[in-house]
DNA sequence: TAAAAAATTGTAACCAATACAACAATTATT
DNA sequence: AATAATTGTTGTATTGGTTACAATTTTTTA
C-alpha cells in the first residue's frame, strides 16, 4: 500500500485515502493516519508540516527543502549538496533532523 | 499589550491567555488570537510552526533559526549571518520567507 | 482447526483555531 | 456635548484534522 505515498507528491492524510479508497472500498481513514504515522516512525516517510494547514506526508526521505507557493499552494522540492550546507548550531546542540522550508511565489504563478 | 509577547520566548496563543488574564480579567481568547495575528500580519511578530502542536509565536522578528529538543520541548532561537548562508531555490523561483528549523537534543538534556 | 496475535474499522472524543453575532468602547461628525 | 459611525472585544458555537478506543476482522502460529 506505501506506492501510493510515492505516485502522489506531498499529499495530506486525506488526499491518501480518498486515493486508495476507490480501489480499496473498505479502507478506513484510521488506517490511513495509523500506516502513515508508521511509515515516518520506520523513516520511510517524513511528516512535513507547511505553515497552515494539514500535515502533509512523503516517500522522499532524500535531503531537500521544500518551497511553498503562496499562490497555488504547490509544495516544491529542491535540492541542495548536503547539510553542511546549512548553519550549524550552537556548540553542544546535538541536531538530529533539519528542516529548510521556503515560501514564495512558483515560477508558473509568477506570469 | 503586545509587551506581554516580549516577555515569553515562544509562547502559544494559549500561553499568552494565561499569562495575561490574571492582569486582565475580561480578556477574551478571541481577542489574543486576533491580536496575534493581527502582529504577523503587521510584521510585529511570526507564527512559527514547530513539527506537531500549536502554533508559537514570537517577537524577534530578525533572522534566525528555531531549535527544538526533543526530550524538553524548549525552543531556542540560534542565528546565522543572513539568509545568504542558505541554500538558493530553484531559478525562477521567488522566494519571500526563509524558514529554518532543527531538532534534536539541547545542551541541559545531553547530560 | 483452534487459539493467539496483529491489523483494520468506525465511531466518538479531542482540541486548537475560526466564525460570528452581540456588546462595549472609541473616534468622528454636526 | 450629543449622536452617529467605526472600531475593538467578548463568548459561544462550529469547524476540521487528528487521535483514542472498543469491536471486529484478518493473519499468524501452534
Amino acid at each position: 500500500m506505501t506506492y501510493l505515498l510515492k505516485n502522489q507528491r506531498h499529499p495530506t492524510a486525506e488526499m491518501v485515502y480518498s486515493a486508495l479508497h476507490p480501489k480499496f472500498p473498505t479502507l478506513s481513514r484510521s488506517t490511513v493516519y495509523q500506516a502513515l504515522d508508521l511509515f515516518c516512525e520506520k523513516g520511510a516517510a517524513q511528516k512535513i508540516v507547511m505553515g497552515e494547514g494539514e500535515m502533509r506526508f512523503e516517500a522522499d526521505i532524500s535531503i531537500h527543502g521544500h518551497f511553498l507557493c503562496r499562490k497555488c499552494s504547490t509544495i516544491f522540492n529542491f535540492f541542495y549538496p548536503g547539510d553542511t550546507e546549512l548553519p550549524a548550531a550552537p556548540k553542544d546542540f546535538h541536531v538530529e533532523h533539519r528542516y529548510l522550508y521556503y515560501q514564495g511565489i512558483c515560477p508558473s504563478c509568477a506570469t
